[in-house]
DNA sequence: CTGAAAGCGCTTACAG
DNA sequence: CTGAAAGCGCTTACAG
């Protein structure tokens, strides 16, 4: 792969390195002819700056990266889609880590990142971290990090949410208008932030419609389906089982029609279910599923939109401090009655 | 973010810039004491190397493209999964781009690595890339590619497939013994290798079976889910309707659920349907989904696995010009007959 | 075993 | 308007 640099061009042209360097950054400095002469041949030979050389120099590199829990996953492609409509029209460049849910991965894929390697991170937390000192040292050290969907209030930075404590208030509420007293909520463990909300509105709902609530009916669920098909169907076999199921994330939906299949019981008559999902298919579903989702694209874009501001700017003002939420949307379908 | 060079260690250490580099890469011509006085300072300092300067000097990035047409698409998610399980073992960082099936966006994509930015491509073509000059280009100028799935065939280099030919004739014999005498294919527009693939073998296996193949048979889709729902439903409704789909792709399977339900025509009853997919889901959609699933996590890691041991070698030796196949497995559920 | 020097490909302050 | 020089943070051939 021999290169065409600026070096060669500057040769075949007999100029001066910096001249095509400013020819080909249209310096003001630089005279129309000469600018010609040396996009002409730039075009030519398809020279592509090197853009290490350019990063190191600038210290800046045009590139974000972007780290969440889990790749497969409606609702992270979605958000990542939104990223990258914008940031790629400022001539940005992601570059994607998946943490699998596992903490120790989440700092060694930060530690990578803290030399320069990008201008800025967009990042959902991982369901273990509970320790968020590599997050403090990404925020100290100056580089700007904004969170979406698994937060991290205790950073001063940018957050994008979804209105969780309404909609799990509002998901409980339309089950027990549809006949449900006894209400599972089922979730990750050790889920941070958008859980916690989820399950403050789901409890305020139960308390609101003076519901006595049981600690057994939180469930704290894993990564393995399997597993979590287990447990819920063993719940679900139980004499007094629930009859009425809110999955805070949208693998715990699947899970319960497992479940519920492997019962034989009946869904929605034995047992209703309302999910977080940003399932496309979700009414394809049999039943078809009722969803609470998230305008996962819109948060992309709209962290990319600031991320981009605020890069783009010469004086870079920091990233404010506050946490703007999305509405989502409830879609009744027929696992919760209709 | 005042950064920790090995100038800056260098000093403190009261030690040459190039002893500080020397034992941080555990060279032999360190002493120990000196390498373990370095070391202990770096970690201190928490120092990290700068990626680009590095890069720079080195000619390598450490860094790997990887180019799809669609990124809300399991199949895809899990291929990605499987090359970065491979690549973050081997200190590999991943720059992700989404084509979106747009060839103009491709070529631009295709221009930014042209320049020593990546060391590697992994890439499936988007189904509008009829012209590969921009594929011939990578090739030419040395930068390692390898194609996977959507693949092209005419640049000499190592791809991954799955044995199209065969499932499409398979799922098409499928559907003729569950007593399917008119089969529609449905395909993207002009989409290369695996819809040529999969139609040779639909083809085929109805010339097997004495079926008298029409032309209308074969339809062309885009990738809006709503034309193609009133393209499908249009062709369900004409008095000599097909009873069986074959849809080369899982958006048009799902289109086609969605036209069978507009039609209020019942699957499998009125029309069978069989899909590529790799929908995990696939068995709790009403009625449950017949699918060709493709080995997608393997082929991702069998993708990275060949990548890396080129580039670790000092001797690069070329890429076997050659086309792999993987297994699909045909998962027989409801909406064929079951 | 350690150090001084050159250079990767850029950009920009400084001269002229 | 153009050029020579320095420097971004590394690594390595060359000395000693």
């Amino acid at each position: 792969m021999a290169e065409i640099t600026i070096k060669y061009l500057a040769e075949k042209l007999k100029m001066a390195p910096s001249t095509v360097s400013r020819a080909l950054n249209d310096s003001y400095e630089i005279s129309q002819p000469t600018k010609d002469k040396v996009l002409k041949l730039a075009r030519e030979l398809n020279y592509q700056p090197n853009p290490y050389a350019r990063s190191l120099r600038e210290h800046k590199s045009k590139t974000i990266a972007v780290i969440i829990p889990e790749r497969i996953n409606n609702f992270f492609s979605q958000v990542i889609d939104g990223i990258e409509d914008v940031t790629q029209q400022h001539g940005f460049h992601l570059l994607m880590y998946n943490t699998h849910e596992d903490i120790q991965l989440e700092r060694k894929i930060i530690s990578y990142l803290l030399n320069g390697r990008v201008d800025a991170i967009v990042m959902s937390v991982s369901s273990q971290t509970s320790e968020i000192d590599h997050l403090e040292t990404v925020f100290s050290k100056g580089l700007p990090i904004i969170f979406f969907d698994r937060i991290c209030p205790q950073i001063p930075t940018t957050q994008y949410i979804t209105n969780d404590y309404e909609s799990g208030f509002k998901a409980t509420e339309h089950l027990i208008t549809r006949g449900c007293s006894k209400i599972l909520f089922l979730l990750l463990s050790k889920e941070i932030s958008i859980g916690v909300e989820r399950l403050r509105g789901y409890r305020d709902a139960l308390k609101a419609h003076k519901i006595v609530f049981e600690d057994s009916w939180i469930v704290q669920c894993c990564h393995e389906e399997q597993d979590n098909v287990e447990k819920i169907s063993m719940l679900l076999q139980s004499p007094q089982r629930a009859d009425g199921i809110l999955a805070s994330v949208e693998k715990l939906a699947i899970a319960t029609y497992r479940a519920v299949n492997k019962q034989k019981l009946s869904m929605p008559k034995d047992i209703k279910l309302v999910s977080f999902s940003n399932m496309k298919i979700a009414d394809l579903l049999c039943p078809s599923l009722t969803t609470i989702s998230q305008p996962a694209y819109e948060i992309g874009k709209e962290c990319a939109i600031q991320l981009m501001k605020k890069l783009s700017r010469k004086t870079q003002p920091d990233l404010e401090s506050v946490t703007k939420t999305f509405p989502s949307i409830i879609n009744i379908r027929e696992s919760s009655g209709g």
